[in-house]
DNA sequence: ATGTAGGGCGCG
DNA sequence: AAAGCGCGCCCTACAT
């Protein structure tokens, strides 16, 4: 990595009336000058100061502002993302109080819509254009910067949340990457999966022939020619009629009965979500020149788990991924994090016992080693209900032996969910917090706690607490395992960009084909990556993806003694071997 | 006609 | 053999 000979730390841009503006600080957040900028100079001026300077752009909001600077060929290594850090240090409870008073309430407000992947977007740059939104101000940008450096300063925990703001900031910038790039998709695979588990595909409006099939053959076996397949309480009332006593219709219930129906009805309605969720109309709207491209959604979800929007890119069913494939002469390097949560968990928790059962590649197995519980499905049955908070059933049951082998890991999760439960906050390792609960959720428990509450009131009372436990108690630890994950992809985007050269594509066309040649992050889902890359740099690449494995493990945990394996595949194909 | 709630199920 | 976390999206039913 080459140390950019810069004097400067952050360049902070936002809108004027009359164009844009950008404001040059130091490190120490000094203004040190500042420039108006046409708006039709703005992304050269970006280029040119990136290449030449490489500062940390402050900015309002990534998601609005990097698609048409990337759509120009213009890509930047780093960035402050406001509106993001925004919702997380709001939600700091550590904050002095004039310093919690002080914030402007339009940075609550939610996400742009990120539009932008055409000339279009070009515009959405200029102020006149209507896209910009009150936070884009250049005076409200630099307020929002020092309180935003007051509030971390202020805070137990200032190094700790540095670093989660440049990894969801770093994380910002990935997402708009990985939309421009897209995941290659082969629609003719996608087309034969579809016709060989639905059948050829049908003129529109019409069931797949397989469907239809399978259809007739439940209502004969209901002896319902007219029953309805598609409406659960109908359905309930045909299933009924022929003595199938089933309180809901849901797979798993269906599956305990025995019935001449109960096969085939099982069998549509799998067909039937492939064909509504991911059919041949998703191919249509969501795969343009051989990509997919769903929205995500950093921080999402109140964990710092990424959303995302259009597309159910979190959902692509497993049949369907042997659709990705690489372009010629390109090749995929797919990797997924063996075990992530309860690795986290470990390290989090400093459980040496655990961290010591995680040694190998299968921490299940080395659960299973240290006698605990006697199977591999054991160990995990019971790590997952310790994460999530089961307390019935087989996990329940299992849980409680890994009280004894493993304290500390256990005290952790026990601990966020008291806390939880007693209406408190609970933090991941870098410092992101829960919400609070609402005031209904207060009302309900102080109403319980009062000497003529019904019996109705504090059941419901201690329900809610203990889902709100549940809630906390996994927070924690899905919310580090996200931490890890964008501390994995922010590393790994920097030595992305590293393998294919310092050189930033000149923005020569309005689309703005920034990875035609370089390795690139392509796909993200929690705890796996997809990179497409040139087949001649794919060991590059690979090697690539675990020093960044091993560098996100190393800024979050120190030296604690526990790695973090990759499950790693150089393939043409995202399928599952 | 349009908006919302809930069932159901895909993913981690 | 099915509890316990986090999502998004489709569908239907039912509200307005």
């Amino acid at each position: 990595m080459s140390a950019p000979a810069t004097d400067i730390a952050w360049v902070a841009l936002g809108t004027m009336a009359d164009g844009w503006e950008a404001v040059i600080l130091d490190a120490a957040g000094a203004e040190c000058e500042r420039r108006a900028i046409a708006s039709t100079d703005l992304a050269p001026w970006v280029a040119e100061t990136e290449v030449r300077r490489a500062p940390r752009w402050v900015w309002s909001d990534t998601a609005a502002l990097y698609p048409p600077l990337l759509a120009v060929g213009v890509r930047i290594a780093r960035c402050h993302d406001l509106r993001l850090a925004h919702a997380i240090l709001r939600g700091r409870s550590d904050l002095p109080e004039d310093l919690s008073a002080m914030t402007d309430p339009r940075w609550d407000a939610p996400a742009e819509v990120a539009e932008a992947e055409s000339a279009d977007a070009l515009f959405s740059l200029d102020s006149d254009a209507g896209g910009s939104s009150p936070t884009d101000a250049i005076p409200a940008v630099l307020r929002e910067f020092a309180w935003q450096r007051d509030a971390i300063a202020a805070s137990s925990s200032p190094r700790d949340l540095r670093l989660l703001l440049a990894a969801e900031s770093a994380g910002a910038l990935a997402a708009v990457e990985m939309r421009q790039a897209g995941l290659p998709w082969d629609v003719d695979t996608h087309d034969r999966v579809l016709a060989e588990i639905l059948g050829p595909r049908p003129r529109t409006g019409a069931l797949p022939d397989r469907m239809r099939r399978l259809a007739d053959e439940i209502r004969g076996a209901l002896g319902d020619p007219g029953a309805s397949l598609d409406s659960p309480p109908k359905l309930l009332r045909s299933l009924h009629r022929v003595g199938i006593e089933v309180e809901t219709t849901t797979r798993w219930e269906l599956e305990r009965h025995t019935h001449p129906a109960i096969a085939p009805l099982v069998e549509y309605k799998r067909m039937s979500r492939l064909l509504t969720a991911n059919g041949w109309s998703w191919l249509d709207d969501w795969v343009q020149d051989g990509r997919f491209r769903p929205v995500y959604v950093p921080g999402g979800v109140v964990t710092g788990r990424w959303a995302s929007s259009g597309g159910g890119a979190l959902q692509i069913p497993r049949v369907l991924r042997q659709a990705v494939r690489a372009d010629p002469g390109w090749c995929l390097v797919v990797a997924d994090v063996a075990q992530l949560e309860p690795r986290v968990l470990a390290a989090m928790a400093g459980d040496l016992s655990l961290a010591a059962a995680a040694r190998g590649r299968d921490l299940y197995e080395g659960v299973v080693t240290t006698g605990a519980v006697a199977t591999r499905s054991d160990a995990k049955m019971a790590l997952l209900g310790a994460m999530y908070g089961a307390t019935t059933g087989e996990s329940g049951r299992l849980v409680p032996r890994l009280r004894r082998s493993f304290p500390r890991a256990m005290a952790l999760v026990d601990e966020a969910a008291r806390v939880g439960e007693d209406g408190g906050v609970v933090r991941t390792r870098w410092g992101r917090t829960s919400p609070p609960p609402g005031p209904g959720w207060r009302a309900a428990q102080k109403r319980a706690s009062e000497s003529d509450a019904s019996s109705a009131e504090q059941q419901r009372a201690r329900r809610s607490a203990r889902d709100r436990g549940r809630f906390t108690r996994n927070f924690v630890v899905q919310g580090t395992a996200a931490e890890w994950a964008l501390a994995w992809i922010a590393d790994l985007r920097g030595r992305l960009h590293a393998l294919g050269g310092d050189a930033v594509d000149p923005p020569a066309e309005a689309s703005g084909p920034v990875f035609s040649r370089h390795p690139h992050l392509a796909f993200f889902l929690h705890d796996e990556i997809i990179v497409h890359a040139p087949l001649s740099h794919a060991e590059d690449v690979a090697d690539a993806v675990r020093a960044a494995s091993v560098s996100a493990t190393r800024l979050l945990f120190g030296d604690f003694p526990l790695d973090f394996p990759l499950d790693l595949r150089i393939t043409e194909t995202a399928a599952k071997a």
